[in-house]
DNA sequence: GATAGTTTTTAACATTAGTTAAGAATCAGT
DNA sequence: ACTGATTCTTAACTAATGTTAAAAACTATC
């Protein structure tokens, strides 16, 4: 359990390198751990939360609800990522955030992010560094949904989980665990179900993924990125 | 000439009211002008710029380009917006930034920002804001892309631009300025310009807006807003 | 190992948006 | 006002993806 802010602090270490003292930091603000049960909310549109989560295990999703029903993702969020650091600044949240699997994150409350702003300059900046890989994911998604096929798109999706889990220490050699399904896929795709299924199967056909349950092996990462046309330069974590 | 620097301070100002002395050091802090020709890129992705760039007149876009040649936008920049808060911390431009019409801007160089990052914490906050507020709006482009037909997408756009604009300080009553031809549309909004000229043409005629050259007015502000599905929430300046 | 719930798969058909190419309208510079 | 360049518009046709609904394959639980 202890070992349970190392995702975080991995993924933190991607930026800047963490002197010891500023891990203990880190793990030591947390003032509390949460389980989610999946499809709860964790953090809804329109709320003004005063802490930030942390995840440590499980899969989340950022997402927000159109008026004809229908719920888009704009974001995946792994273990080790932070939920809501923008809402130091922001206010309220824009978007609302669900578990999409049994998950745990660890809360920090408002007075000990104002303390590590304060008083650990680089591990302020890295929590803001954090929010701007955020960003770039977000713009590198807009290309993937304006720009890409059905099937370039989706093989782009596997490349950019397969780099995330592994930044984290969450993958094994050649394989990552996407513990979502194929509806939730397509909702952060903006395609339907069944053609999120149709284009899966072709992947799948093609040897780009293998699939066995909720593990995603890519036996050759760069005949998929080539395929994907992907180029991980966004994800600000030293890939080409 | 002095009057340049209001429209980033009218939109700094929707975050938290700027002292005088605040506004003071945002104009000191310019080191020079300069000026772009209508397709200049501004900044090239991989680039490591140091200094920042804030619009004073004309529009830009964030851009991506895939290998098969075509450009995705993936944010329009309009006056009083500042390019590129981010290299603070994320070193290498992931996307390149290219003036759309004939474009002047502010640079302040990198150790300007670090002294108002320094000793103007409430500044600082402010561009922070900005950056996050650009990253709010990516978000719900993503939303846009993902799950909104053409004609709603388009409309949507409008009324973003629209805001923007006039919370800029940009707009006379009922109307902006779109600086912006088809083509460019469409790039943003991931669809051909054939399709893109018959969506607006739609629009146009069903009156939800007037386009005389490159202004377009907004007969029925709601209206639009009802058939674009648009919630201006995410913008963060305090619009319903 | 039977049952219910979830997820994936299949199929037939509908629709939106893409493609290509050409013509009309508008704009900028002389 | 004339010319060339750009932008907008139209048309006929194609392709990708959506829609609906039902069946098959899993998964978890008793």
């Amino acid at each position: 359990m202890i070992l349970m802010f190392d995702y975080c602090i991995n993924r933190l270490s991607a930026y800047t390198s963490l002197s010891i003292e500023e891990k203990g930091v880190l793990r030591g603000v947390v003032d509390k751990k949460i389980k989610h049960c999946r499809g709860d909310n964790i953090m809804l549109a329109g709320s003004e939360p005063k802490s930030i989560h942390v995840i440590y295990n499980g899969w989340a999703s950022r997402y927000k609800v159109l008026p004809n029903g229908r719920e888009h993702i704009v974001a995946y969020l792994i273990p080790g990522d932070m939920c809501d650091v923008h809402v130091t600044l922001l206010k309220r949240m824009d978007h609302s955030i669900r578990a999409e699997t049994p998950l745990t994150v660890g809360v920090i409350d408002g007075g000990h992010v104002d303390y590590i702003m304060h008083c650990y300059p680089n591990l302020a900046k890295a929590l803001f560094w954090s929010m701007l890989v955020d960003e770039s994911i977000a713009r590198e998604w807009l290309v993937n949904l304006a720009g890409r096929s059905a099937e370039v798109r989706i093989a782009n999706l596997f490349c950019e989980l397969f780099l995330r889990s592994k930044v984290a220490g969450l993958t094994s050699s050649d394989t990552f665990v996407m513990p979502l399904n194929q509806v939730k896929i397509s909702e952060a795709m903006g395609l339907t179900s069944v053609h999120t299924n149709r284009v899966i199967q072709r992947l799948k056909r093609d040897k780009l993924i293998v699939v066995n349950k909720q593990n995603i092996q890519i036996p050759d990462f760069s005949r998929l990125q080539a395929f994907a046309d992907f180029n991980g330069d966004y994800l600000h974590m030293g890939f080409s």
